[in-house]
DNA sequence: GCCATCGGTTACCTCGTGGTGACCAGGGCA
DNA sequence: TGCCCTGGTCACCACGAGGTAACCGATGGC
């Protein structure tokens, strides 16, 4: 707590924000539906169908949990059958501005991590 | 496939890079390792004092990960007990300013965080 | 002789994440 | 009448990440 300017990595405790948000895009959707929700709203099938291999449980977990978080608006309109868009928040953009960054970083350096794997296998 | 400037999100299958480094920086230790190494070399046992709550298995196991990856590089020395130093490479260096943003962006937006939490439960 | 330290590996067990499939309501449609 | 659409929830199950503890071999100190 002697330096506020930046934290030197304290995530052993489960109250810290960076062990929060490192659970929060290292589990296995919330970065998918961040990426496709900030290209604009979506409803809850449309979304479903948009990323392949989801489950209905884990897409309403996960749309639940980033709702909890302030991550994405959710807006049920009474129509025809009932209809739920997801919005996402000035929150979530600029979380996934930040996603996005180490995205350009994996598909930057992923022939190096492979080079280097190779290397390893082959020592 | 279409556009390779920046690819659109599609770590559907386990080869994408993006799939990878996402699960790698969303295990429990990887993150921590890889701060405290950014800050120069540190031997087996005085990285696992400087990391409370990891086990000698687990060090053991990321540090492994790591070197396999490329993120560290892996010196023995055959002294009084074997010695065995980890030191950071520019690819583990370049991936810890790419998390550090992360970090700062988790300890910048916790209280919004936070904030949506305690909206979300008393609603 | 005994114990600690170095850097690991191994067996075993627990617990959480995520997958599967059934079920819910109401209405449109053939 | 029966089936599909909407957006979910719930019960059950499997797998893998991670924790715990024992053990390794060589050496130095008491």
């Amino acid at each position: 707590m002697a330096d506020e300017s930046l934290p030197p990595w304290n995530p052993y405790d489960p109250d810290c924000p960076t062990r929060m948000m490192l659970d929060r895009i290292g589990d296995k959707w919330t970065v998918l539906v961040l990426g496709l929700l900030s290209a604009g709203p979506l409803r809850f099938n449309a979304l479903r169908r948009q990323v392949p291999g989801i489950s209905q449980k884990m897409l309403s977990q996960t749309l639940k949990d980033m709702e909890r978080d302030g991550l994405v608006d959710r807006s049920a309109f009474a129509t025809v059958p009932v209809t739920v868009e997801y919005t996402i928040t000035p929150l979530g953009q600029s979380l996934a501005a930040t996603v996005a960054q180490l995205v350009t970083w994996a598909t930057r350096h992923a022939d190096q991590v492979l080079a280097a794997r190779a290397r390893y296998q082959s020592r």
